[in-house]
DNA sequence: AGCAGAATTGAAATCGATTTCAATCGCCGT
DNA sequence: ACGGCGATTGAAATCGATTTCAATTCTGCT
């Protein structure tokens, strides 16, 4: 049904009946009470394509899917769902076609100009991420969910990784440990360098230095955690406690410790970064797997917000959220041996 | 950049530079060439909502997402960006409201209406899916991923998940066992039900009966994997081999399994489906864990390419995928103590 | 050279809404 | 009764592409 003909059987012009329904001001009260019922019994329902092109509005929120199925993935963008449920935004997930930086670059520049969607949210940037430079050209409002070195202003939303490691680590200096290793994340994103910094950082304040062969990045993955603790742990001179990047690699670590017939919380600590799995709860490994915690699909919602408000027109330069991170301590972390 | 002023910019009809790059045959391959390189050059694309309003193609297929946050829908989504990625068609994940059945009809009803996608895929449907009759009424193309007994015509990829719970359990009476216990899917759906059947058809083959006791109906997680194992085995007339939905609920059992002081693959042995996960592999858990497999990621990528021939207009009642499952024995399997 | 027919190109209508600007209606005070 | 004002309503332009149908330019052939 077309407004033409719906404006038809009520008897009025096509003028009135979107203005009825898009709530403008100068159409009666009477009117659009009639309108809205009538628009629900015949079932009329304005062309979302018409609309955007009137408008100018996409009605989506734009997020870029790389080919590896990020684990974190489902859980922040049912955060988002959870915000725009209730604010007629969509998400649009583009496939990235990426197998380096400038096709990525390309990606958005398409997904961009094409109008398909009011708005972009970058994931996991660098510190000098080209995406940034370039949605800002652009001029397209963007979120970065994380943070960036980039002199170009851009409005971001990030928990705290650089305090979260360094108090997860001086929690372990604290009980003794002198040995710590490291499993970061993906070398080369902030987020990995920040938490290093925190690594270095809780060292230091002690006068101590963190061990350079005792960090390495990868993906989060059970399997990458079980790979680097098992190197860690057969060293002539091993670690006494692990930082782990997700909960996911604490169970390769958790593997990793029980395969050379150690345990977890008394032979070695593990402390891990938990992003909030529904599937997959710290509390409930054994032993309890002490964590920095913070809900990845609270973040999809805060981002959600804050990229509608980005929409409306808030200043991006005004936008910059830095979540602190929870200690919570349980039975993985213990004085060492 | 407007169609218009490349035109102009061209010295050409925007009838004529729209047929160029639209891949009309009646246009000169010269300046075809020509207008392909100065769109690249100008920075000239079309605007998405305009191609839409005219084509009436929304160049989107849809995607509900619940607010539960599955474990499986990144890789499946992930798996359907891997084949769109050269077919110019976004995902559009719409945030469901749905708070019960109507809710959820209503949901996708506004969604095909308002014409923002081309075709729509339904998740995890019940033997008697409204959606699926809804989706039929109003005419778009659907595809179902799972299977539902309606007599309404609908084009739909499984796996199967009969044969795949009837040749584990097979599997886990040839070794011996005579007590097993199931932990399902979630109540309701198609899949769970059709394992139940597999469960039960490979006892009667043996003259056997299924125990109702030792089958409970659960969301896939650690945590209900741990609980259902834990309370299946502290019973007086214990099962010793369990079958469980998923990896994740196989964690949770090997949990509940170490906690009662047994070992898995001795006292007790577990096989569970597997739908491959990036950062989860059954071959590395510890002991390695039996599984019957099928990749959810392959499963996201067929499924858009099926999808993408039914907007092509091929026929829904042509499109029946059954996939089978592989059983891959490990070491979380053995006769009974 | 001249012409039919094929190969290209363009003008204008169209998709279905929103919004500007103009028109009408009703009510009030004098 | 009438001018004026605010409250409603409508006609028509517009968003930026695609596509029909008509016009033009090229061919090849006699």
């Amino acid at each position: 049904m077309k407004l033409r003909e719906f404006a038809k059987q009520l008897g009025l012009s096509p003028t009135t009946v979107s203005r009825a329904l898009s709530g403008y001001p100068e159409v009666s009260e009477a009117t659009r009470a009639r309108v809205a019922s009538e628009a629900i019994r015949l079932g009329y329902r304005p062309d979302i394509n018409a609309v955007r092109l009137k408008t100018g509005r996409a009605g989506a929120i734009g997020v870029m899917m790389g080919r590896s199925g990020e684990i974190h993935f489902a859980e922040f963008v049912s955060g988002m769902a959870q915000r725009l449920e209730t604010a007629d935004t969509d998400i649009l997930i583009t496939p990235i076609t990426a197998h380096n930086d400038d096709d990525e670059i390309q990606a958005y520049r398409r997904l961009v100009e094409s109008r398909r969607v009011d708005a972009v949210i970058v994931h996991s940037p660098r510190p000098r991420d080209p995406r940034i430079e370039m949605l800002n050209s652009l001029g397209v409002p963007f979120l970065v969910h994380g943070r960036s070195e980039t002199e170009h202003v851009h409005a971001w939303l990030d928990i705290d990784n650089e305090n979260a490691v360094r108090r997860s680590t001086e929690h372990l200096l604290d009980l003794g440990h002198r040995r710590i290793a490291m499993i970061n994340g993906l070398r080369g994103k902030t987020y990995s360098i920040h938490r290093e910094q925190g690594f270095r950082l809780a060292h230091q304040e002690r006068g101590l230095t963190a061990d350079p062969n005792l960090m390495v990045c990868d993906k989060f993955s059970d399997e990458s955690g079980f790979r680097h603790a098992r190197s860690f742990l057969e060293r002539a001179n091993a670690p006494t406690a692990i930082v782990a990047g997700s909960t996911m690699t604490a169970l390769g670590v958790y593997r990793a410790v029980r395969s050379l017939g150690m345990t977890v919380g008394q032979d070695v600590s593990v402390i891990a970064h938990d992003d909030v799995f529904p599937y997959l709860t710290a509390e409930n490994m054994v032993p309890s797997l002490s964590t920095t915690r913070s809900s990845m699909r609270a973040a999809g919602t805060r981002c959600a917000e804050l990229t509608l408000q980005l929409i409306a027109g808030r200043a991006a330069d005004e936008i910059h959220e830095l979540w602190p991170v929870e200690l919570i301590l349980r039975e993985s972390t213990a004085p060492p041996p």
